[in-house]
DNA sequence: GTGCGAGAATTGGTCATACCAATAACCATT
DNA sequence: AATGGTTATTGGTATGACCAATTCTCGCAC
């Protein structure tokens, strides 16, 4: 009886931002590391003004979902939260080789699932970016050479084919955590064995497995190929410790 | 070697502004319920523009610190410990069927590997404790009830079986967005459709298949009883939606 | 051709100003 | 005292301008 009438609640514009840019993100169509259109495009694609659209920026960038940088532009940060990476990039920073072990079977299980997922769900044009890249990576394997660039793209893609935008962010804060301080090393490491034939080989079957839809073979093949890496990454340690 | 430098982040002036305030609410100078001054005094009296100061507002609105209301004015707000930071649990605390469900994918990939890791690892200790808790669960389902809290411990124990501290850290983040927001729910859900036998053979053949050391097809059964629970998830939700 | 540096274009950060809309305080009427 | 309108205050939005950091590009020198 009391209450017939609900209290009106006015949306603010920037409120509204904030939830188109949030559903974006969540649904994957803004992936971690992308970068959103400038302040001032976004303004004229959403008919308002600069303000609206900077204040739906600062309270997205408050809550950990984007980062402003001036003069660069504002990129969409990887969601993971920090009760799992703070702990964890405190222990890779030193060096422990059963810590980086552990990271890596973690990796090993994410990825996996990732391809697994990418075979269920990959469309066309997921499956033609992973095999420009695998084209990519022959033209420099040819060479005796390795881009880890062009590595680190192809494991993207094959999240992003997952089509989940939650492992995406997962995965990527994961690998970050690898990649910055291992990456480097191992490129002279495969050089000098010879192994992007290996390497190669590896990507080209992962890459035809999810062509081929055929998530069991995919997860197992990035099992393998990742088991291969970690390997070779510890005897680069054991050798310099 | 790598970083005897840290980047350097000339502070924006409405961080200052925000750091200020936040100290004076934490000093006690600004109480719950307090109004602070205007946008435009406090642009004066800091010396800055309004849209620093606003922005600023805007920030300590987005954590919860502050209440503008047009109008109005702005105003203290009482401090919950509810106040969550982190961006993935700003995303499913909106409850969008979508991100569970992604989110749900995640812990499958992460739970089957980790009950892969265990079926390798397991040591006697390990499979005593999952058969432990498979008894008590026989128990519960007898009567047909079902604790979830058992539940939990059943796949934690596996998580720890694993022996990988890092896999166990992720996962259990991962685990605990989703068991408050959903787990109390699925227990009604459990109850009225007499699952209970079936999730009692589905954890039952999950400790066998650790138990015999058989990695692949303990990730596998993992997997498919993870499958069930996120179908039955999402019916719920569909239910109440 | 390759590498590098200066300059231009882009982009976020700040400021000033104006006007709109919601609120609250005040006041006059009843 | 209660009600309804008036007015001043306050946050919300818009516009325009300029600054500062970054990135890109292009031409120069090697």
């Amino acid at each position: 009886m009391t209450t017939f009438f609900a209290p009106i609640r006015p949306k603010k514009i920037s409120e509204e931002i904030v939830i188109q840019i949030k559903e974006l993100i969540s649904k994957g169509a803004l992936k971690p590391g992308d970068r959103i259109p400038s302040e001032r495009d976004l303004a004229t694609m959403l008919g308002v003004s600069r303000p609206s659209v900077r204040e739906a920026i600062t309270i997205l960038d408050a809550m950990g979902f984007l980062d402003s940088r001036q003069g660069g532009g504002t990129f969409v940060k990887v969601l993971t939260d920090e009760t799992i990476t703070d702990p964890l990039s405190k222990l890779v920073e030193q060096q422990d080789p059963e810590v980086l072990r552990a990271l890596a079977e973690v990796r090993m299980g994410l990825e996996g699932w990732s391809a697994y997922l990418a075979a269920e769900r990959a469309t066309d044009e997921d499956i033609a970016e992973l095999r420009r890249l695998c084209k990519i990576m022959k033209k420099e394997a040819a060479r005796g050479g390795w881009d880890t660039d062009v590595d680190s793209q192809f494991h993207y893609a094959i999240t992003a084919a997952s089509h989940n935008s939650l492992q995406t962010h997962v995965l990527r804060s994961i690998h970050s955590l690898l990649h910055a301080t291992i990456q480097v090393a191992l490129t002279e490491f495969y050089k000098q064995n010879g192994f992007v034939d290996l390497l190669l080989t590896h990507h080209t079957n992962i890459t035809e497995a999810i062509a081929d839809h055929k998530p069991e073979l995919a997860r197992q093949r990035m099992v393998e190929h990742l088991s291969l890496v970690e390997e070779k990454m510890a005897e680069l340690l054991a050798a310099k410790g």
